[in-house]
DNA sequence: TTACATGCAAACTGTTTGCAAATAT
DNA sequence: ATATTTGCAAACAGTTTGCATGTAA
């Protein structure tokens, strides 16, 4: 009941959602300590390894919740499952291949120039850009 | 039997591919006009289209056998399915929501400032650029 | 004639869903 | 008391694979 937690039991409530017991801890997870970027299989296996018992679908169905109300992102990504970060603002990654994760770009000063005319009719909802890192050979 | 058969034909050998009906097939249609965006099953459904008898698993493992040799390239997308593009130079890509399509970005001038210092130990492998579309609201 | 490719169906993986039991309000 | 959420297992979609048959060299 310390203040962490009725920040979350309130921002679950801003989302239009019920402050469960599951919610809360996954919640906790996510937006306890900086910016994190998960997949469902990668959250479900934290939450039981800090003991909290939570379902496979679960955590499934309350990464899309949380999506659907803004506190959580998906990322656009070719990999076989899907990533979550709890950054939601316009930022890019880096992916990792050797370890398969992925890491926020400081975006301060990114920018991309030289983009030709949209097609007509057409706006801009979001820029992805994944940088794809490798060991470097030497 | 004419110049387009036989350089398909050359391309597959080079890329140590036996010249078989239905990768020929598949390559006539991914390679003879202009740059494509193809997801397996929207490859399949053209080559049933064009009545050319191949198993959408034909189909799959045609896709995995190009890209493995280079002549297609996957893209970092994050919908449902795999998508190839047979423009293997490095590119970007408007996504157009309504109708769940990429379309190259003429790259000739485009470039990304200001990216931070990479991780020590790494270097970039590829950039990918996705920018959303949709339809503007006016 | 032999190694490789194909097609089918079955397997597999990540994700979603129907429904009965549990929980929040 | 009632509407929502959970967990399980079953369903599902896209993709891969094992194996018998067919084909290229």
């Amino acid at each position: 009941m310390n203040l962490q937690h009725t920040a979350l039991v309130e921002r679950l409530r801003l989302a239009g959602l019920r402050p469960t017991r599951q919610r809360l801890c996954l919640a906790a997870i996510l937006f306890g300590a900086g910016d994190r970027h998960v997949s469902a299989e990668s959250l479900h296996q934290e939450a039981l390894a800090a003991r909290i018992d939570v379902s496979l679908a679960t955590v499934y169905n309350t990464l899309n919740q949380f999506k659907a109300a803004g506190l959580l992102r998906e990322v656009a990504f070719e990999g076989d499952r899907t990533f979550f970060d709890t950054n939601t603002s316009n930022h890019f990654h880096y992916y990792i291949e050797e370890t398969n994760s992925l890491v926020d770009i400081g975006t301060e000063n990114l920018e991309v120039l030289g983009l030709p005319q949209l097609p007509p009719g057409t706006e801009i909802d979001r820029v992805d850009i994944i940088i794809r890192l490798r060991k470097s050979s030497r």
